[in-house]
RNA sequence: GCCCUUGUGGCGGAAUUGGUAGACGCGCUGGAUUCAAAAUCCAGUUCCUUCGGGAGUGGGGGUUCGAUUCCCCCCGGGGGUACCA
């Protein structure tokens, strides 16, 4: 019987559904094992080739565990709620909730084709009502709790109260915006509106006015991590800095712990470092100025105490608010111009004019007391809001902005570290001997740094303070696609929690999805919702990461609807294993995700502090691109010219074509025939007229001699849409079958790097699969298959790539496996082997990877029930002992020949063995012999 | 700029602790089969060569009997971040 993986795969697919083979019991003897995929945001684009990469990895994982006797959780569901979509609903009028529920059949359907082994039963999107039920409960717990910084962890909100009622705000020790300090009778006295106020500065989930990402086009505010070179990070849109009341998280309590937590989890170190410099811990000193004629002090943060006595002015953020204050009368009218000035500008102007120096003198001064001296004030662009204090000390002889800054408005500079001892060190290393400095002079600088940091102390000006970059994430987008932020509004404004037996507040049916304009959520309109028991509905939604913070916890207890994961459940599997994803996420969702479950760990919800033990990045598929070139000269004609013809003085647009058109995509010499050019400009109406340049001359369509080759420029690069180049699973799997394309893309190389898709290089694998199914068949087509004992040479190549696969998935080297099997297959071809006791092992070895054809096998071999519930075989060492052992043999380092010597001789005998080879004379002939190294079992070294 | 990561045949890649560089597959070349093609099978395939051998893992240097692997400097690709005081 030939091999017909259409119709194995169909009937294997039934029987796993049927028998609800993949199904997993929170109860079992058996130890637990979690791995987890990042679930899909379902795009109306489908998976293409790239999207299952991951998918394959961890379902050959989850399937290797399950054989190795691990009650195995391997779920899959989907990030349903998003911008996409509402997008599309504002082009197109359709709900969101229709098209998504579209495009998850989509993917649906296309993962079902794949033989993944999910326990669907747990599916679940995070647009069920079921689910973000329990966002908002999470979002209730946030608002309700605070974070005691001296027990450094978060609790009940009532506790504090409860602090305030016995001794005010004395004593208390918390993350919070706070500066106001009161007495318990205070306390009692103020009104709900007054406590209100000032409990939002302790909660984990609180309201603020802040600067934050305001992006007009989507009409909603963003997080930074969705802010990307100054654009929002879907669609591209400008984005500018905005004051708002907005709902945010309070993650920067956590700072410290997700950066020193980030030593117990197994992650890539790339990821490490990018969640490490995401969080950016800095040491310093916060210090406050006086200022001439003014009360108040100014407050200011450096690292670099030790150079205040170069500090010759200070810089404070054009949104400081002292700027009003202490602008001289002199100064107000090219204060108020420069204020101008930075309020017009987008961020995406500021980031990419970061070389420009622009400030503005206020005509007020501070004092120096180590100098003794007074120091103009400025603001600058430089310096920004909301970062330490807003306002620094510049240092212009040892910081690059500063020196720049005082360049232009000739500021004095004075050299206060000699970096003569330290050749090749620069303004930013902390490096060098002080002078210019009193008390400093002559101490190296980390001395120095130790010593004003005890002085500022000491005089009581300052103390030493730890910065965090990461700021705290705002929570409020003005969409309608999210979960309901589930807060109420008393008449006077004080927010309330809608009580748990009314959650879920459920998204109301809407029509109209525009964003309103006075930049409210589309969900203001909806005015009998938002009124609602004399009290009003926020209108605002979460962001997109709210659902995926704690989805990975809700698999374990799905169908739950008294909490969002029962105790025994979240207790029996603890948290993620094995969590495989695309390295985009470090700054975005494994953040939040992290900062969530150690929220949740706080109240004892969770019995880990992290919540994925182990992750892996897989790398991204790449796609062909081709380009033709469009000629951008200023006449009318349309020309393309052929990539050959293409010189470095034309210009060129580079117009991407869809590559199905294209002979011999992706090679060098990849080619537009004339019907290439037919089947292009029907696709593209507009280039109808268009003339194609080559070597022979200029062709219109239509009138190209058959030989004529137009070549066409091919890049790797995304695989998308846009560039027409999007290979999709279906059609491979169609035409090889699910193994098949498993298989080849494990092999295609390491799961963490990112390579490109070819389609032609899956006949090897699609050769392979036959070929191993011809062992089971003789000649005429029968399945045949020997009890006669094995020989050892056959037991050999068994236990060879038994021993390999094991220790391949173990160390997630999908790709070595792959080749192990095709090398084992080979040479079982070549012996002739069909002995049952080669390949029934053989079957299990090969059913993580290609799970139909491994149970119809495993069926015809006569066993019973599916082949995935087997022990995976482990190898035995006696069978790949060898009687004799070859050596190479070089001379001075390089192998010269190699000899066959028995597997049990000593060193000396080796030795002497070796330098008594025939071959070797001609080598050592005249030369005297300084060393013989030998290393058993492996190689022999003569040095001459 | 800073941080991380990566560089091996025409291509994807292998070499797990310093020990036969190029496994496995694609592609290519030749042959068998075929009227022919597809498919299949067999052989070859890092480069140079006077056929002795020589060179070779981005480039240069070093450690070592021996380096793709360790160390130093430089160059290229990918990613992160970016006035963070």
């Amino acid at each position: 019987m030939e091999y017909n993986p259409q119709s194995i795969e169909r009937k294997w697919r039934d029987y796993w559904e049927k028998n609800e083979v993949y199904r997993v019991s929170n109860e079992s003897d058996k130890p637990k094992y979690y791995v987890l995929d990042m679930f899909p945001y379902p795009s109306g684009a489908g998976l293409h080739v790239g999207h299952p990469l991951g998918y394959i990895a961890s379902d050959i994982y989850a399937r290797y565990k399950r054989m190795k006797g691990f009650n195995v959780l391997h779920p899959m569901g989907y990030d349903a709620f998003g911008l996409p979509a509402e997008q599309y609903a504002i082009d197109t009028g359709i709900h969101p909730s229709v098209s998504t529920d579209a495009n998850i059949k989509q993917y649906r359907s296309q993962m079902d084709h794949l033989g993944f082994s999910f326990d669907w039963s747990r599916e679940f999107r995070t647009s069920d009502p079921d689910f973000y039920k329990w966002t908002q409960w999470i979002f209730q717990l946030l608002f309700d709790s605070y974070y005691d910084t001296r027990a450094d962890k978060a609790k009940p909100i009532t506790e504090l109260i409860a602090q305030f009622e016995t001794s005010g705000s004395s004593g208390v020790k918390a993350a919070s915006q706070n500066d106001k300090t009161f007495t318990a009778d205070e306390w009692k006295a103020m009104g709900a509106a007054e406590q209100s106020d000032i409990l939002t500065n302790f909660r984990m989930a609180f309201r603020k006015v802040a600067y934050v990402n305001w992006c007009e086009v989507l009409g909603t505010v963003l997080a930074n991590d969705e802010v990307k070179d100054g654009v929002s990070e879907r669609g591209g849109h400008p984005v500018e800095k905005r004051p708002m009341l907005q709902w945010s998280l309070r993650i920067t309590a956590y700072a410290q712990r997700l950066l020193d937590d980030l030593k117990t989890i197994d992650w890539p170190d790339a990821m490490k470092t990018i969640q490490s410099n995401w969080i950016g811990r800095s040491e310093g000193a916060q210090m406050f100025f006086d200022l001439k004629g003014h009360d108040e002090k100014l407050e200011i943060y450096t690292t670099r105490p030790d150079t205040i006595f170069g500090a010759t002015y200070m810089v404070l953020a054009p949104e400081h608010p002292l700027v009003d204050k202490i602008t001289t009368e002199d100064q107000r009218a090219a204060v108020t111009k420069y204020l101008e000035y930075t309020n017009s500008r987008s961020e995406r102007e500021r980031m990419t004019e970061v070389k420009e120096v622009t400030g503005c003198f206020l005509g007020a001064y501070a004092k120096n007391t180590f100098t003794n001296t007074e120091i103009p004030i400025y603001i600058g662009e430089y310096v920004l809001m909301d970062y330490g204090t807003g306002a620094i000390m510049a240092v212009p002889s040892d910081d690059d902005r500063d020196f720049a800054f005082a360049t232009k408005f000739d500021l004095p500079i004075i050299d206060v570290i000699d970096k003569s001892k330290y050749p090749g060190a620069d303004r930013h290393d902390k490096l060098g001997i002080m002078i210019n400095s009193g008390f400093l002079d002559g101490m190296e600088v980390p001395a120095a740094i130790e010593l004003m940091l005890k002085k500022i102390e000491e005089q009581g000006i300052g103390q030493r303070q730890v910065n965090f970059r990461l700021r705290d994430a705002t929570f409020s987008r003005q969409r309608y696609w999210g979960e309901p932020i589930p807060i109420l509004y008393d008449a006077d404004g004080v927010p309330q929690k809608v009580d748990l037996s009314q959650l879920p507040v459920e998204l109301p049916p809407l029509d109209n999805f525009q964003p309103t304009a006075d930049g409210r959520s589309p969900l203001a309109r909806k005015t009998d919702w938002v009124n609602h028991d004399g009290m009003t509905r926020e209108t605002d939604t979460m962001p997109g990461y709210a659902g995926s913070s704690w989805y990975y916890l809700r698999y374990m207890d799905a169908q739950n609807h008294d909490a969002f994961v029962s105790k025994s459940a979240v207790e029996y599997w603890q948290q993620v294993d094995l969590y495989i994803g695309g390295p985009e996420h470090g700054t975005g969702h494994l953040m939040y995700s992290r900062f969530w479950h150690k929220f949740l760990y706080d109240l004892g919800y969770v019995p880990t502090p992290e919540p994925f033990k182990k992750l892996i990045n897989q790398g991204m598929i790449q796609g062909v691109i081709e380009f033709l070139y469009l000629s951008k000269s200023a006449d009318e004609q349309k020309r393309f010219v052929s990539a050959d013809q293409v010189n470095d003085s034309g210009d060129y647009a580079r117009i991407p074509v869809f590559i199905d058109f294209v002979s011999d995509y992706g090679s060098k010499d990849s080619y537009l025939s004339p019907d290439g050019i037919r089947q292009f400009v029907e696709w593209r109406p507009d280039y109808a007229d268009a003339v194609f340049v080559t070597a022979d001359g200029e062709f219109k369509v239509g009138a190209m001699p058959v030989t004529f080759k137009f070549q066409t420029h091919s890049e790797v690069g995304k695989m998308s849409k846009r560039y027409f180049n999007v290979v999709n699973p279906d059609d491979v799997v169609d035409k090889y079958g699910a193994d098949c394309f498993r298989m080849y893309e494990m092999f295609l190389g390491p799961l963490e790097h990112s390579k490109p898709w070819d389609t032609q290089g899956i006949d090897g694998v699609s050769k392979f699969l036959r070929k191993m199914w011809g062992l089971f068949y003789d000649k005429n087509g029968q399945f045949s298959v020997s009890d006669e004992a094995a020989k050892p040479e056959e037991m050999k190549v068994l236990h060879t790539v038994i021993k390999k696969v094991n220790s391949d998935i173990d160390r997630f080297s999908f790709n070595t496996c792959i080749s192990a099997f095709m090398v084992a297959t080979n040479d079982l071809k070549k012996l002739g082997t069909n002995k049952r006791s080669v390949l029934v092992p053989l079957v299990k070895l090969l059913s993580p990877f290609a799970p139909h054809v491994a149970e119809e096998l495993w069926q015809q071999l006569g066993n019973e029930g599916s082949v995935t519930k087997v022990e995976f075989p482990t190898h035995d060492e006696n069978f790949l002992k060898e009687d004799s052992i070859t050596y190479p043999i070089s001379i001075n380092g390089k192998k010269r020949m190699t000899a066959d010597f028995p597997a049990d001789m000593s060193k000396d005998e080796l030795e002497k063995a070796a330098l008594a080879l025939d071959d070797l004379q001609k080598w050592i002939e005249g030369k005297e012999i300084r060393k013989v190294i030998v290393v058993t079992g492996r190689m022999i070294n003569v040095v001459v």
